[in-house]
DNA sequence: GTTCAACCGGACAACGCTGTCCGCTAGTAG
DNA sequence: CTACTAGCGGACAGCGTTGTCCGGTTGAAC
């Protein structure tokens, strides 16, 4: 009795095991890091190795399919006209966990195309907010979307390691200390 | 056959051996991060797994050992009367890969008395640093020694994911955008 | 009702790391 | 020279993860 089914929805799952697999995928990084064990996102999302492997052949596919809806969300809120800087890092905030394990997956995936065209909306969406901050005159005028996302990387990163309780201290102090960074220069001097 | 010794120096080696796994853990923390295998610390010192066990039972008290000539390397560089924060920042840099092991040996050893005791001497010696910087005027009034710990996790976290090639640059970058954060507040307003 | 193909779940082989165990060697004492 | 002991190197067992493989199940086509 080598094998013991217990249960086997067949062909009738459709795109659901896959949807499983990305959402049990997202928790599974958010706390066990980019590096957590894939069997785990199978163990989660309730279905076997198997379905996992073929759905997603490498951990790099798993990741971008993840992170692809993540980014979603940050578009999402970059396109709202209003929307300011501090939105979009309280979204980054909200996510810091995946957003870390995001960005072990761009530096681990270097030179994989899927991977550098994540990297590049990242760098769109950030490149959008800046521009708008800056002409608000809410950041100073050399500011970069290289420095924001350089900040964001920082920020993202510190959070990971912070332990649960304290993290939404951490993040707040994080931030506030990287938002002085960004603030436009102040009267030049007195005007001699 | 089961056994084909090549080389025992026998317990002449005194000391040696575990002054070459520590620097030879230094290396590999360096490289692999604070989770590399143990067996390649070993093998890098020419020593064998027992002797590694031996001189340290477990990851935290190697990596204890490495750190504290880190540490030590710190404070002799905050010893210095007229050495200023961003010597203490160089240092950092420069120690980049193993100084992100070290936040992450504190953060894995957070309940362990020796891991807190290295926690202790780093803020110590960061106090110190800003504490001269801010009676010169060199940093603003409220800058505390927890914001400097905050920015150098954050900045040693961000050398630790940057290949390379690009480190020097993203380091003096990160450091740059920090170091405005510290920055004393300028001419308060034109006086009305 | 029967056939078929797509898809499923979990067993399992391969692999790498940890930590232990033991036969061996280099000095030291007498 | 012999007896002894501290210390050594590396084999290996145990364990967890990856990625493959295959018998089993389901819905669709006819």
């Amino acid at each position: 009795m080598p094998q013991t089914p217990k249960a086997n929805r067949g062909p009738s799952a459709g795109p659901a095991n896959r949807l499983a697999l990305i959402a049990a995928a997202r928790e599974v990084f958010g706390d066990g890091g980019y590096a957590a064990p894939l069997s785990a996102v199978a163990k989660r999302a309730g279905v076997g190795q198997g379905s996992l492997y073929r759905h997603f052949p490498d951990r790099i596919s798993l990741a971008v399919a993840v992170f692809d809806e993540n980014i979603g969300d940050l578009e999402r809120v970059a396109s709202l006209p209003d929307s300011t800087l501090d939105d979009l890092l309280q979204e980054v905030i909200d996510q810091a966990l995946v957003s870390k394990a995001l960005i072990d997956l761009i530096v681990a995936g270097a030179d994989d195309e899927r991977v550098a065209h994540l990297g590049t909306r990242v760098l769109a969406v950030v490149d959008t907010m800046v521009t708008r901050e800056r002409s608000a005159g809410r950041v100073r005028a050399d500011l970069t979307a290289d420095d924001v996302m350089l900040a964001i990387s920082m920020l993202a990163g510190v959070l990971t390691w912070t332990p649960g309780a304290t993290r939404p201290d951490t993040a707040a102090r994080a931030w506030s200390l990287l938002r002085r960074s960004f603030a436009p220069a102040p009267a030049p001097s007195p005007a001699p």
